[in-house]
RNA sequence: GGGCGAUUAGCUCAGUGGUAGAGCACUACCUCGACACGGUAGUGGUCACUGGUUCGAAUCCAGUAUCGCCCACCA
């Protein structure tokens, strides 16, 4: 095991071996230690710790202690035996394993003396090696069974230890044999009995994991030698009883992968009880704000529940803890000497003093490391210049405004952070937490290193491009905080959804290309008095959507709605700009005697300049890219740089929208009669607009050209309802938007057969919604309850389905 | 054992009281001067299940199932 502390290699060792580690472990040793405050110095090839890091840790940690919140103590900790450190219970994994429960026998001793009596109790246990430091047998004070034997006593085997028969509410009658084993050195529950009890604590394990002198005969034997050793004695005794097979769960260390040991050993710990209240009293008031919210809970419920911190580790890298003991000539141990702990840059004056007075005095700082947790808590305001509170980054910048982080790091790092803030600082570090969701892979399962599932994006950015992959991720968060499953496909290495957001990138590339190519001057792009005047219809639309857009945006923005955000803009983009504005610039472009031409120029470029600025955040590299080439602006000017682009309140025009919105609808109805009919698009034909609504007809009028471009029209005749005779439609495909009736002559159709298949299932469609509305609406309740809009608008549909029945119906008619 | 989230088109997901949407995939047509990584028109759904509230439920409530995640000292 890497930086194993029995090598007893020496800090400076470790730092130069890790520096050869580094390219083996793929990159791990260089990623953790550069999380703690390490940095690479490539010329001296080793690692080096930031000082002034250094510096608010160690200042940290003599506020803490003065504060009597840190103090030292011989309790039970999370032991791996692997890296041999404690570990905190947060990196304590717990794991599902068959094990077994084993069922053995104790002695009992006669209550006055030490007459072996032919009675036994019997008790289970899952981790038989243990009864070597076992101290009592516990009972349920309410166990009819056991209570006449309360105050008696038993004999442990092998080591010939007299136990005390206790009482304790802890155990629980029904499960096993009702009887408990007492280890306090080894169970942090029955430490906790032990505490309540008074009971002696007897370690009887190494740190490696192997017994040690306690366990007489079994001792240097490995902690799962001695247990298949015991039992086969146990049996040989005739006290082992029973074994059962047992599902339970068995604490892992996170760091080790090896099943935890609790174990009796002198740590540094943090009180966490006024530090965390602190903090609760801060959530009541939203600080921080949880996005999405029901993170809060998860943080408060933690917060309720927390024990005290161990933070010294018995590693290597990190941060030395500041204590010294005092070692006379004769000690060579600090286990047992009384630590005292010095502000920072006061070490090197202890050292001189203690040389200049001639001390015979060993000074000897404490070995082990603080949990890298500690200093990472510290990172809102150590890296803002703290302790010094005069910096001016700290002034300007403390507290953050948001601390953007996955769910899985909120015990670990937020909520500390929080503590760690509100008590140096007196502030929660950030304002908002904005949890994002993990990637998920193809089978649900959330990734990770050690499960080997995870998706090297480089695969996805070589084939994509960068821009794809963080466009695709973001417009995959939507649901605040949703998991993000990604349909990678291994086997190709692909993803239809980042290669959506890659055509999109290349959508806007081709979109500038346009602009590029129809693109006369290089003046800039701000209206003056004469283009407001010759704006035509479609630019204003355009410029009241992209207000409404940019309005919109910002506000999602500022409700962390990325997801949103970046559809919205994608929408916009795609089928407002490049679907329908782009077509009638070209229609302005093509046509030589425009006047406003200059104008249509001017829109095209505010629009596609607007659509790439907000862009930016979701594709860094390609709006930079296009933004410079459209601009025409030199290198050092960065888009990351811009503004936010404003809209002037008076593009913003409902009305128009909506008449846009017909347009469309009538524009799509004509392609698609023109379908029904199996026309080419090279086959032009006429197509007439009846209406009765003049304003419509003048709004039509005017984009008439458009209206047969877009439609590829031969010719677009529009009419008033009073002004035309239908009759002379008889030959004809007919549809309805509104106020406006569409007509279609024609003198062939092609594919009859389908035609006639479609329009029998659009028939049944209509009639089956038809009759729905004529439930509805023939339901007393629902015309007394349902609010005014809302009937009315399902009779203006009843009206318009039976139109639309009607015509289908003539088209069936038709064909026949 | 406790808690949280998910379940909607073949796939990935939006939609939170008025009868269902997007992208990809699929079908047909289209190389027309930005773009085939494209355009146009389509096909495709008992909104997991069971009850309840309501004139009306994918949407609100209760329960069930499946999947996923987090927390937890039953030896």
């Amino acid at each position: 095991m890497k930086g194993k502390k029995s090598e007893d290699i020496g800090r400076d060792e470790f730092l130069k071996r890790a520096w050869t580690w580094k390219e083996q472990s793929g990159g791990k040793i260089v990623s953790q230690l550069k999380r703690i405050g390490y940095s690479v110095d490539w010329s001296r090839e080793r690692f080096t710790l930031d000082q002034k890091l250094n510096d608010a840790v160690v200042e940290a940690f003599n506020i803490l202690y003065k504060k009597n919140l840190i103090y030292r103590g011989e309790y039970l900790v999370n032991w791996c035996p692997a890296s041999q450190s404690a570990v905190s219970d947060l990196e304590v994994e717990m794991q599902e394993v068959n094990g077994y429960l084993w069922h053995f026998k104790y002695p009992l001793l006669s209550k006055s003396g030490e007459q072996l009596l032919d009675k036994y109790l019997e008790v289970a246990t899952t981790r038989p090696e243990t009864l070597l430091g076992d101290t009592a047998v516990a009972v349920n004070p309410d166990d009819d069974r056991y209570k006449k034997y309360i105050g008696a006593k038993v004999k442990v085997p092998f080591v010939d230890r007299e136990i005390p028969v206790i009482a304790d509410s802890h155990v629980d009658k029904e499960f096993g044999t009702g009887c408990v084993k007492v280890t306090p050195a080894h169970d942090p529950n029955d430490f906790a009995i032990g505490k309540r009890h008074n009971l002696k604590q007897i370690n009887v394990m190494n740190k490696d994991g192997t017994l040690n002198i306690n366990a007489g005969k079994f001792q240097n034997l490995d902690r799962y030698e001695a247990r298949k050793k015991i039992i086969k004695e146990l049996e040989n005794l005739g006290l082992l009883t029973k074994i059962e097979e047992y599902k339970h769960t068995v604490p892992y260390s996170d760091r080790g992968k090896v099943p935890i040991e609790p174990l009796l050993s002198t740590q540094w710990f943090l009180k966490m009880d006024d530090i965390s209240q602190g903090c609760l009293e801060e959530i009541d008031s939203k600080k921080p704000e949880f996005i999405p919210q029901r993170w809060e809970k998860v943080y408060k419920d933690w917060l309720e529940n927390i024990n005290d911190w161990c933070i010294s580790r018995q590693l290597w890298w990190g941060h030395q803890i500041p204590a010294w003991y005092v070692l006379d000539e004769f000690q060579d141990s600090i286990e047992q000497n009384t630590p005292f702990v010095v502000a920072r840059n006061e070490e090197d004056a202890l050292i001189q003093a203690n040389k200049k007075f001639g001390f015979n005095i060993k000074l000897v700082r404490d070995k082990d490391v603080l949990d890298t947790w500690f200093s990472s808590g510290l990172w809102p305001f150590s890296t803002l210049g703290w302790p010094n509170n005069n910096d001016p980054d700290f002034k300007k910048w403390y507290p953050n405004s948001v601390l953007v982080t996955g769910f899985d790091i909120i015990f670990f790092w937020v909520a500390r952070m929080t503590m760690m803030g509100n008590t140096f600082t007196n502030n929660i570090p950030f304002k908002d937490v904005y949890i994002h969701g993990l990637v998920r892979d193809e089978n649900n399962k959330k990734m990770s290193k050690s499960a080997g599932n995870g998706i090297d994006p480089i695969l996805l950015i070589d084939k994509y491009g960068s821009d794809a992959l963080r466009f695709a991720l973001i417009r995959e968060v939507a649901g605040a905080g949703q998991d993000i499953r990604l349909d990678f496909d291994r086997k190709k290495d692909t993803s239809s959804t980042v290669e959506a957001s890659r055509n999109f990138a290349n959508k806007l590339w081709n979109a500038t290309k346009f602009v590029l190519l129809n693109k006369t001057s290089n003046d800039n792009y701000s209206f003056n008095e004469s283009d407001l005047n010759s704006l035509e219809l479609c630019d204003k639309w355009i410029l009241s959507k992209l207000h409404q857009v940019n309005t919109n945006v910002a506000t999602l923005l500022k409700e962390y709605k990325l997801g949103e955000s970046a559809k919205l803009l994608y929408e916009f983009s795609w089928n407002d700009f490049c679907d329908w504005y782009v077509e009638f610039a070209k229609q302005r472009f093509n046509n030589k005697e425009n006047k406003n031409r200059q104008t249509s120029e001017k829109v095209l470029i505010k629009v596609l300049n607007d659509i790439l600025v907000m862009i930016h955040p979701f594709m860094p590299h390609i709006t930079e890219e296009l933004w410079h080439v459209l601009q025409l602006k030199p290198e050092e000017t960065l888009l990351s740089l811009q503004k936010w682009p404003t809209q002037e309140n008076k593009f913003v025009d409902i009305k128009l929208d909506k008449s846009f919105q017909q347009l469309f609808e009538i524009i799509r109805l004509i392609r698609n009669l023109r379908a029904e009919l199996g026309l080419k698009p090279s086959e032009k034909v006429p197509v007439y607009l009846i209406s009765d609504n003049g304003d419509l007809i003048d709004f039509l009028k005017i984009l008439v050209d458009d209206i047969q471009t877009l439609t590829k029209s031969s010719e677009v005749l529009i009419y008033e309802t009073n002004a035309v005779d239908k009759t002379e439609f008889a030959k004809s495909f007919s549809g309805i938007i509104r106020d406006l009736e569409v007509y279609l002559p024609f003198q062939d159709y092609v594919n009859i057969d389908a035609l006639q298949e479609r329009l029998t299932k659009d028939l049944q469609k209509v009639n089956s919604e038809l009759e729905n509305l004529n439930k509805r609406l023939s339901n007393k309740n629902f015309i007394d309850k349902a609010p005014k809009e809302i009937v009315d608008e399902c009779r203006f549909k009843l009206k318009e389905g039976t139109t639309q029945m009607e015509r289908i119906n003539k088209k069936l008619e038709l064909l026949n």
